[in-house]
DNA sequence: CTAGAATCTCTAGCCACTATAGGATCAAGA
DNA sequence: TCTTGATCCTATAGTGGCTAGAGATTCTAG
């Protein structure tokens, strides 16, 4: 194998300055250097890799794709762990889904309500100014979605 | 009025820190002060701090509020730009709920399959591993939600 | 007058990257 | 062999939207 990090990130869908990041958080190991010092990859990190970029996809933060590698590693071990990482996961885009939908609806309302005049009448303007005419019980956080 | 900045906080639910940082990215103006240079606010930043609260809350980032803001202090102003602002945040948080679902069904497969035994023969790992095993086709940027 | 709550400024930290500057190295063609 | 241009290197700073902490000052009630 012996790919460059260019390559590297072609095969994984990983951006190059992302792969480097992940090298200094710990998340992947240090690669051997040429002796120009350009880092070569083989195969174990073309798999890492892609194992990471699925689980971030997939919404998982990295501390928590951190315990999955290393769990992916004692093959031995029980799966409860990994099981309940999932399925708290689950839980977590399960709210998000619930809040996001709560959330449509505010707005659709806002949007079909909306007298396209002047801005004195226009209803978004005014529900965003006065949270008692929401109808929804919307949220506070919704940085994750 | 003459609100200390915790009164302020505790009227529209935004933190003291946050009210501080708002100010500095100049989306409320620098209040007066004390004679011992502390911030004292009136009906207007009461108001101004609800509808930037209500629009955060609905996920309007803070440029869209600027506009919006901006937008309400003309109120001949036509309102059609507020209506594509709005629009657009609709689509995109239908956009979101689509990438959740598809995120939902594969996380549910993954633990449903899970056979709670070994990690070696774990699907969660499996599947985390392999793109190709994913029924949905998900997505790349989720941390929006 | 005093105690303690609230305020002030300033700086740094959070997450997961992304961008930029200013070089060095590599691979292919002339 | 030389050159060109793509790729690579490190280091630092920036992103968004805050949050946390230090250490000093001010306000207010008793």
């Amino acid at each position: 194998m012996n790919l460059p990090i260019g390559e590297l990130a072609r095969r994984t869908g990983v951006k190059v300055p992302t792969i480097r990041f992940y090298e200094q958080i710990g998340l992947i190991d240090a690669p051997p250097r040429t002796e120009g010092n350009q880092r070569r990859y083989g195969k174990t990190e073309v798999d890492r890799l892609n194992f990471i970029r699925h689980a971030r996809e997939l919404g998982f933060e990295v501390d928590q794709i951190r315990e999955l590698l290393a769990m992916s590693q004692e093959p031995q071990a029980s799966c409860h762990q990994a099981d309940s990482i999932a399925k708290a996961h689950l839980r977590e885009v399960d709210r998000r889904i619930e809040k996001l939908q709560a959330l449509r609806v505010e707005l659709a309302r806002m949007v079909d309500e909306c007298g396209h005049g002047r801005i004195c009448d226009c209803r978004i303007i005014e529900v965003l100014a006065d949270h008692s005419q929401c109808s929804a019980e919307h949220v506070s956080r919704l940085r994750q979605g």
